[in-house]
DNA sequence: ACACCAATTGCAAATGTTTTGCAATTAGTT
DNA sequence: AACTAATTGCAAAACATTTGCAATTGGTGT
């Protein structure tokens, strides 16, 4: 059921390190609730649940309220991106380092997994439809959903 | 706050019609909450929640939990289209008739307003991405999101 | 090392959406 | 008009997610 055919985080010393410094950078504290949050969802490769974090953090780690509240934090400091698959539940995933760019992906419907792809042939059509709509600020979602080798 | 960009349904009688047809395909009934619900979904132009749906309904229509199951059984019947914006509430929004193709929209963050995309670029992608990835059933979703003229 | 203080956490409870069970009602058929 | 399966309303359950608050902890300066 699990894949890895995206690549997770490279080293934990540069991620814990860039953590470690994007905290502090606002005055965040470096805990040990939020470096494991972390190491979970650059661990896996394919975008967790706050749920799923909570019960691969060692026994005990912390509260799932706390995954919720780290999360959020990770997220609003770019390191993992949410994944709304539509099936009522958030998922997050990590965002590798250097990634500042704008990324799509293609998600197996079944055990989750996800594959990077690399290109984003939207942008073309995002400046056509910014154009004829007069719409302001206008970004765009674009994902994959299929069933990966694994599952089928 | 209200736009009507985008076309709403054409006349009540052939969508009717084919409410009425394709719920006795199923041996379905033609009840009077299907029906004002899906004249609400066809008459506003954005997506709607379960709940706005609800709000707009002659009063004491239905309950809200009726709304819930009509809005699934519309969706199974492929009448409206389910858009997920990652903000915690489904919403719905009306399919014409003929439309079986593949569309995407543009919906303003702020008040829901939707603006249909006519043509789809993402096909070629998706070939490519199939090919490469060796998923099966592959389906993307594309949204656009950005801030009406009226909004801004 | 120590003290300080804002940030963080756990716990309980609230919130909000969506689903489910079941008895009463209703649409479509005979 | 009677019959029956589908539909509905109501209450309650099931979830995911958020919030309030007192207790705890990490980082900073001493």
């Amino acid at each position: 059921m699990k894949l890895s055919m995206s690549a997770g985080g490279s080293g934990d010393e540069v991620a814990a390190c860039s953590l470690q410094t994007r905290l502090s950078r606002e005055s965040k504290k470096l805990t040990g609730a939020r470096r494991e949050i972390l190491r979970v969802i650059q661990t896996e490769s394919r975008p967790l649940t706050n749920k799923e974090i909570f019960e691969l953090l060692p026994k005990r780690q912390c509260d799932l309220v706390t995954v919720y509240r780290s999360v959020q934090l990770l997220e609003s400091l770019g390191m993992v991106k949410r994944f709304v698959m539509g099936d009522g539940v958030t998922r997050f995933a990590f965002v590798s380092n250097g990634e500042n760019a704008h990324r799509h992906h293609l998600v197996c419907t079944s055990c989750k997994a996800i594959v990077e792809i690399g290109e984003c042939i939207v942008r073309d059509l995002e400046e056509r439809v910014v154009a004829k709509s007069q719409f302001k600020a206008v970004t765009h979602r674009l994902e994959f959903f299929g069933v990966c080798p694994a599952c089928q």
